[in-house]
DNA sequence: GGGCGCTGGGACATCGTTTTCCTTCTCCCG
DNA sequence: CGGGAGAAGGAAAACGATGTCCCAGCGCCC
């Protein structure tokens, strides 16, 4: 109505009380302070003038900012977006909203945007990111910040986590290229300082003795970051130092797809000469060619599911400290085949083992459309 | 030092003066106002105390809460990351952050961001949402909210923007075509009510009739979102009601995927059979099969620009409107080929016309590994 | 009937800055 | 030598909400 925004000195003049009884009205928690008739005048006041209360007078009596701080390693990378996207959402159901900071992995912008947020009285944090610097984790554990790890877990922290049982997911995956007839399998590791690299690092080692199948030396390669271009030069090593290799686990999407690169420069077919398989099943990479069979695990609800243990610790100071894992599920598309030279079938991979109803090349008729093109 | 941190109070006393003349020994707009002695006297004070001002107070007094509203459409579109994060890090530079809202294209939930953002007192919004509602606009003209437009233009607003040259892209996009020898082209529009969709409609039928290329009307599909799932279904609309098309122009880079997922549907071999491109060179596009060739812009500089177009806005309120284009470029890849039957070529659509150095897959040669690889 | 407990709500301090106003002091010039 | 300009910085009022303190009134019970 007013030009300026109403305040809750406003409501309270046109409700006819005190504005500390207003705020007292307007406030569910003290609501029961005032007489349910006052409180009637009070909230119909306020719906009359439109009031909104002011986040940040609030924020700074309460010294609550309804502000999440969320670290990740980087947007772009089209693993972080789903995860996010679940995280907003539940905290925005609470009230709160979310910071992003992208690290980029580099230590020196990860304090930066830390110690931005804490400048900006963030309620709490949410970190994916990359290497946990634990100068940062000893600073939060000092100040008693409230702090959930996603897709991290944590070693000796007082902080609760939420991340997928890495080892089941590569033991899946193992299983699988087992199952296919391999037993030359390859593993390209992810940065051992960053506690998915070590736990499926872990997990393929275990999976590879219990199939009593030996690792040698030469059969893992360490990417040094879980990019692309780490992918690449993995792939190349493990390929250009191992002959007999029919398959590969790599420590996730992106290093997988790197590897793709490879395949290319040394002219090795896959899936027809070796099989591969990733981890996250980020959005897209079912469209690549091949499709890559993976180890899914659902992001919305990583990020949701953080949200609420962020939530349970800045609630009641005092929630207790959880650590959550969540169950992968394996992906069989076709960047994975049998062994062998029965493994060169008609069509190069195709064949999502989760969307069966999907119409599939294989079904589509040759049609009239074809035969005028190719009379052309 | 302390256990609270150190507030402005605690650095005045330190430095042994009065708590507005710290805060005006710290402004640097406000810096000349006091001695050069003195300054140097709280900021060492300061220094020593490790102060950080508190953002809330400050927010409140000042009414800024360097806090600018994003919306945008949905993050996980791999198109957006890039350019928010462009958004972000120019930002930051200027000490403010984003709020990041996705609107999912639903008219309420936009509704409910853009409330919570204003409730939240952001100091500016840019808008990438896909449909843009006027009462929205309306409001934040009169509101006199400083709003910047990002890959949408504003017909009537006194808002900036910042988007690409879309007829100019279609325009490179058909001539790349026709160059080919295509002539009977089709277009897959995006919603006629979002700039981008109409932009590039417009540029389509201006270049065909440029090249005197007849457009009649079943050439065109209106999407009615950019989807996936509706470039299946205006890909497989366009195929059956036009035996003789050979290329397609989506309205983006979404859209033609979804189309490859038509092509596969109808049998029709993608390049061979019919060209198609896309537009805005989405992150992991040259992955797919074939790989896309598209209309591409630079989308970490799109945020970059929006990011300084909203702070010349913010900062010295009178900054004036601006109305900026960059400039497309033609990305060339495997998905447009001559027209005709020599359109076969040996290896099914490889070669990026932007990374040369790239090495190919047609100078790999085929190794020892491939030998006893076949020989198994 | 007076003391007591309880409830509703007003007054005021407070969160940490910024900003306006005003006092003090110095200096310069007529 | 007095007065005005100007610099330096103190005092205090915001900003808008919350929370603590306390008082007035009312019902109740002995």
């Amino acid at each position: 109505m007013s030009d300026r925004p109403a305040t809750l000195r406003d409501v309270a003049a046109a409700a006819g009380v005190h504005p500390a009884t207003a705020s007292r009205a307007l406030n569910p928690g003290t609501r029961l302070l005032v007489s349910e008739e006052t409180a009637r005048r009070v909230t119909e006041a306020a719906e009359r003038l439109g009031y909104r209360p002011n986040p940040v007078a609030r924020s700074l009596r309460t010294r609550r900012s309804h502000t999440v701080g969320v670290l990740i390693p980087d947007l772009n990378n089209p693993l972080f977006p789903p995860i996010v996207r679940g995280l907003e959402d539940r905290l925005a159901e609470h009230g709160y909203v979310a910071l992003i900071g992208n690290t980029d992995g580099d230590a020196v912008r990860e304090r930066m945007v830390f110690d931005q947020m804490r400048a900006r009285h963030v309620d709490g944090f949410v970190m994916a990111t990359a290497t946990l610097h634990s100068d940062i984790l000893n600073e939060a554990t000092e100040a008693d910040l409230p702090v959930v790890l996603m897709n991290r877990t944590a070693e000796g922290y007082p902080f609760s986590s939420v991340s997928v049982d890495n080892e089941q997911g590569v033991r899946a995956a193992v299983a699988h290229l087992t199952s296919l007839g391999h037993t030359r399998i390859g593993h390209i590791a992810g940065p051992q300082d960053i506690s998915t690299g070590l736990a499926r690092l872990r997990g393929f080692r275990d999976s590879m003795r219990s199939h009593n199948l030996p690792v040698d030396d030469s059969q893992v390669v360490y990417a040094t970051a879980l990019s692309l271009a780490e992918g690449l030069r993995c792939g190349r090593e493990l390929l250009e130092s191992n002959d007999e290799l029919t398959a590969i686990v790599a420590g996730n999407d992106m290093l997988a797809v790197g590897c793709y690169g490879a395949f290319d420069e040394l002219g090795v077919r896959c899936p027809q000469d070796v099989s591969i398989i990733g981890f996250n099943d980020m959005p897209f990479i079912d469209r690549l060619r091949p499709p890559l069979s993976t180890v899914r695990f659902p992001h919305y609800q990583l990020g949701t599911e953080a949200a609420n243990l962020l939530l349970e610790r800045i609630g009641t100071d005092g929630g207790p400290v959880k650590i959550l894992y969540l169950a992968p599920e394996l992906i069989v598309r076709g960047s994975t085949v049998p062994v062998g030279p029965q493994a060169v079938p008609g069509l190069p991979g195709e064949g999502d083992a989760r969307e069966p109803a999907a119409p599939a090349v294989a079904s589509a008729v040759p049609l009239r459309r074809g035969q005028t093109r190719h009379g052309r």
